[in-house]
This record gives structure tokens, sequence and C-alpha cells, in this order.
DNA sequence: GCAAGACTAGACAGGTCTGTCTGCTATCGT
DNA sequence: ACGATAGCAGACAGACCTGTCTAGTCTTGC
């Protein structure tokens, strides 16, 4: 029990601590309800932290969206790992989504969530920018492992579908039952781009 | 010219002055983002009278939705009577979508907007719950008169591909594209649907 | 041992938020 | 003519917001 071990047990930095806490607080209240005092009251850290780690709130929010793009592409990465057929590859992509709209917390996309109560031409528009051209560059990329005829249109669809699982499940709390009828349709859709 | 003229250039009531501009500010930048004050001065009404017409923001917020799911209502109603063919009919509900989504100032569905920045189970919600019911019926309706032999599982797919089309015109700037690339599915989806 | 850097606690400034209240004015039905 | 109703203008209270600043504490490398 050395209390300078590196590795075991110790107490993230407050950088970390600040992330983690905007992240819940953050996506589940919305970025503009949730203030900075209940960030640093959660994350056990004093304000001058935040400030001179992040700089300001807007920071703050970029960084925390950043972390839910990085996050969420590592689980969809390592959810498809589980298929070796392009067809299934694909519609893969709607099982995870599936997954993670079951998980109770789930409340849509947040990078949908934010730029609803953000301006337009803001900081949180341009890291929306960058994480939904990365879902339209997977989209493509499968699309044309799938063997689709024309992958640029059916990553066009199928983006689509997947903002329209998103919102399903957040509006209708059915919880992963629209990014199942969103992977029927995708299903269909392929059926029909591969003849 | 009678000063007293009743149908001729009267000044709209406060409460209706006061909704109109709401509608204008909170569909534009956020229910939560724009204050009272904001919205008495461009209404040019007294902060008293809209605490006399409404009582709260919340219920002036709640009036402004309602007031969106009535014209949406209305130019979804008119829009659809162009056609007479069942099939056309279901599809042009995303013609009319798109011809909305065209509109310059469009920003999504103000539904799924004010549910980003609003918590679960107030007043906001409720509201919404109504309006997605309607849109939903409509889908239903349309499915069954246009012969799927699935209505409610058609209706299902449809609400997908509606909510996907509003996000994806807000997000990617495309205007109306993501509702035509919405109507394309339906069309391939329907014709699955009434083999 | 000790200096440097990271962190905490909390006061403070300046602004904005919702909501209430007090006066004043104009219009309309009777 | 007159009372009722509707509306306007703006001060005010109390809470909350972001961001800055001071001062003290803890940890770590050397």
């Amino acid at each position: 029990m050395s209390a300078t071990s590196p590795s075991v047990a110790r107490k993230p930095s407050a950088r970390d601590r600040l992330l983690a806490a905007a992240d819940e607080l953050f996506y589940a209240e919305g970025v503009h309800t949730v203030g900075i005092d209940r960030v640093i009251e959660k994350a056990g850290v004093a304000k001058a932290s935040l400030y001179s780690s992040f700089g300001s709130k807007d920071e703050l929010v970029k960084a925390y969206l950043q972390g839910r793009h990085e996050r969420r592409r590592a689980r969809m990465l390592a959810g498809l790992e589980r298929y070796d057929d392009p067809r299934d590859r694909l519609l893969g992509v709607f099982e995870v989504l599936a997954e993670v709209a079951g998980n109770p917390g789930f409340r849509g996309c947040a990078f949908v969530n934010a730029s609803a109560e953000s301006p337009r031409g803001g900081p949180v528009e341009e890291v929306s920018d960058i994480y939904r051209a990365w879902v339209r560059g997977l989209f493509h990329e499968l699309a044309r492992d799938a063997g689709a005829k024309d992958p640029a249109t059916l990553a066009d669809q199928l983006v689509v579908l997947y903002d329209g699982a998103s919102i399903g499940a957040r509006m209708d709390e059915g919880g992963p039952k629209a990014a199942l009828v969103a992977r029927d349709i995708a299903a269909t859709l392929l059926a029909a781009a591969t003849l």
C-alpha cells in the first residue's frame, strides 16, 4: 500500500473530473441549463481550476462534445468488430445504436441537443459538423464495402435513418425500438441498392 | 375610413402580438435562451400584459408550441389536398416537409428543439407527445388508405424518416434535400409494404 | 528542505433571468 | 358621462449566471 503508487487508486486530475461531471450534467439537462457552479460542485473542483483548464464555459462544452464524439467512435468500431459480413457490419451500426438507446440515461444525440440551444456558427456547430461528417463517412465506407451501387446516395439515406432513430428514442421513450425500426429499413434499402 | 371598423387595419391584441414574437424568437434561438424581456420588446407589449395573459413563461412556451402544432397541421392538410392518389398523398407529406425545410428560417422541429432544453416530464413534453401522436396518426391513416398490409408498422417507419429528414435539414444546412431523400425511402418502403 | 505547480475555498463584480407591483392612459359598452 | 377593461412604462426584488481575484494548502521533484 505505497501511497504514491502511480497506477493504483489515483484520484483523477481536476480536468478529468470536470470533464466527467460536465459529460453527465450537460448531457442529462442541456449545456445551457446547467451552470458552472453545478459542474464544479459535482466534480469537487474549485472554480479557478475550471477556468485555468478550459478558459471558458464554451471551451468546456466543446471538450464535452469532443469526448462524446471520441467515445461514440470507439464504441461503434468495437461493436462492429463482431461482424464479418459487410452487410452485417452496415446493419450493425443500428444494432449498436439500439444498445446505446436502450441505456436508461439515453437522451438522444448530444450534438443535436447541444445545437438546439446554441447559436448558429458557434463552437457547437463546429464540433457537430465534424461528428456528422464522421458518421456519414462511416456509412459511406460500409455502403461501399457492402457492394452498394451508389454508396454516396445510400449513405445519405442511412444518415436520415440514424438521425430518425436517435430522435425517436429520445422523444418517444421507446428505448431501442426506433433503432430496430431503422435497422429494418436499412436492410430493405441495402437489398434494393445491391440488386 | 371609419376608425372603429372591426375588420380593417386593427392592431392585433397584446396576446396575439406576444404569441407572434414568441414564435419567431423561441423558434430561432431556443426557448431557454430567449428571455421574457426580448419577447415583450419585440411584441411592443408591457411585461404586465404578458403575465396577465399567460401567467408564466412556461405557459407562453406551451402556447407557442401549440400554435406551431396547429399551423403545421393546417399546412400539412392543405398541402395534401393537391393529391388524389392515396400513394401520392402519403409521399406528399415529405413534399410538404421539403417545402417547409427549404424556408430560409428553417431550424428543425420546434418540439425536438424545445424538448432538448427542457426537463423531462414538464409541459414541453406534454405538448410534444400530443404533436407526435398526431404525426403518427396521420401516417397511420395514410398508410392504411394507401393499402399497406401493416399500416402500424409502416407508420413507425415513416415517423423515423420524418424525424430524420427534419434533423438532417437543421444540422446539415441542406435545405429540402434530406426531406427528398426521406421521400425516396418512403416510396421504396411503400412499394415493399403493398406487394 | 524547499521551491514550483496544481489545487481548493470563497468573495466579488457585473450582468441577466423571471416575476411582481405601482401608476398612468386609452378605449368601449352602456 | 362614466365605470370597466385592457394595455403601457418602468422600477424593483431575489435568484442565478459567467468570469476574476485573493489567499491558503497539498503534492512532487530535486
